[in-house]
DNA sequence: TTTAAAATATGATATTTGTCATGTTTTAAT
DNA sequence: ATTAAAACATGACAAATATCATATTTTAAA
């Protein structure tokens, strides 16, 4: 099994700060494990033996409403963990995680965090700054969703997607959503998000091929109202 | 002046795991800062030189959005820190802290915090903590938002303002909030906070006297659709 | 106490978004 | 290639929420 000093994912995360035997100790204890998209993960409720690292993929981070909607609250591509926080918290994990795509992820047992984390002063920093990172970001997202129309937000998870997960050699974005899951991420109906992409469509800031998107007037849909 | 040693507001929050030097430097170079209602204690875009901790008297976060609407993130009472994470960080802060009563804060600079969070593991891992607790939280907020009605959420910031900063003799909130400082936290007009808050009077869930509320029936207030 | 300003209240109306219904297209399994 | 299921599309309408206008009440300053 390959290992973790040679991961291009770690340098994306706090894992970068490790020293080089805890590193070791993660990359003999860790296990790799494959998702095909849809699949979950872990589950709203569960108790985690560890973190994930994402190595190739993405998943998302849900929770099921009260009045049966799936909200996604964040997206987690490559490097990105999943877990951390039910880990450092020692509770259950209130969302759950799906894959979207084909996913390879490393399996970290919670021991090899939680020790660096008590005794290396450069990990636990970083992973401070991580959390402050992703606390900032979640309160943006709240006051987007407060204060944006849907169809300002459905523009903007374009644009994140674009940005976050690239595109291919002919511009699609190389993440592929369903409608469905555009209208969880920004918290509307499945039908509305069909008909903001269908306005986009027409007034060419995209073009679609399929379930693939490819923005085309990047400009005019960030200045959407 | 008062040294942080007897503060009740530290047994609150992280400081509780500073170790007694650390905690008696932070005594020794901490000020005591008094704003009165509506005072801006920090504004967006600030750098902060170091963090603020309430003594007495409840602050908000907000953040003005492009649309010229202020959108209040969470409301900080005794005990709670300001301006945590953007030390952590080393950014400017995103948001603005604005005193929504009398208020009485300690300000400690950068310097004591930054220091032991380095050192000390056993405060480090409880700042952590919290800011895990806080990102859940964020989360939490983020999927209400996204869900519920705003009348769900008007609601849900009364029973909240009634737990958190609960009631006086007589049995009305002791946290006086304008209607517009509700719409705000709902993140609605200020007509809609107006108009639920006047069907709740109507219904017989809360009662009113001048700008105080008081909550008459809990249970429906739950249940509010 | 008087008075102006701010906050609250409420009606009328517009806009946004959701819901239900019903096709059509795309995808994936056979 | 055929076919069933899923995803997408779109119209009609309903519900929620915003906006604008205008009173009324409350608060705080003079």
């Amino acid at each position: 099994m390959s290992k973790c000093e040679h991961c291009i994912s770690r340098q994306l995360n706090s894992m970068k700060s490790l020293t080089k035997e805890e590193l070791k100790r993660v990359s003999d204890c860790k296990t790799t494990k494959f998702y095909k998209k849809g699949d979950i993960i872990f589950d709203e409720g569960e108790s985690l033996s560890g973190v994930f690292c994402v190595r190739h993929g993405v998943a998302k981070l849900t929770k099921l409403s009260a009045n049966g909607n799936d909200q996604t609250v964040k997206l987690l591509g490559k490097g990105e963990l999943l877990g951390q926080r039910s880990i450092i918290s020692d509770e259950r994990t209130n969302l759950s995680a799906i894959a979207l795509n084909d996913i390879e992820l490393c399996f970290v047992p919670k021991d090899q965090i939680i020790e660096p984390l008590q005794k290396n002063q450069v990990f636990s920093f970083d992973v401070l700054q991580n959390l402050a990172k992703d606390l900032r970001g979640a309160e943006g997202d709240l006051i987007d969703m407060a204060q944006k129309s849907v169809k300002q937000r459905v523009a903007q998870v374009l644009i994140y997607v674009e940005k976050e997960f690239g595109v291919d050699e002919k511009g699609y974005l190389n993440l592929v959503l369903s409608r469905d899951d555009y209208a969880n991420i920004v918290g509307t109906a499945t039908e509305s998000a069909i008909r903001i992409i269908s306005q986009f469509k027409k007034d060419h800031l995209i073009s679609t091929h399929g379930k693939q998107i490819k923005i085309e007037n990047l400009q005019k849909l960030k200045l959407v109202e």
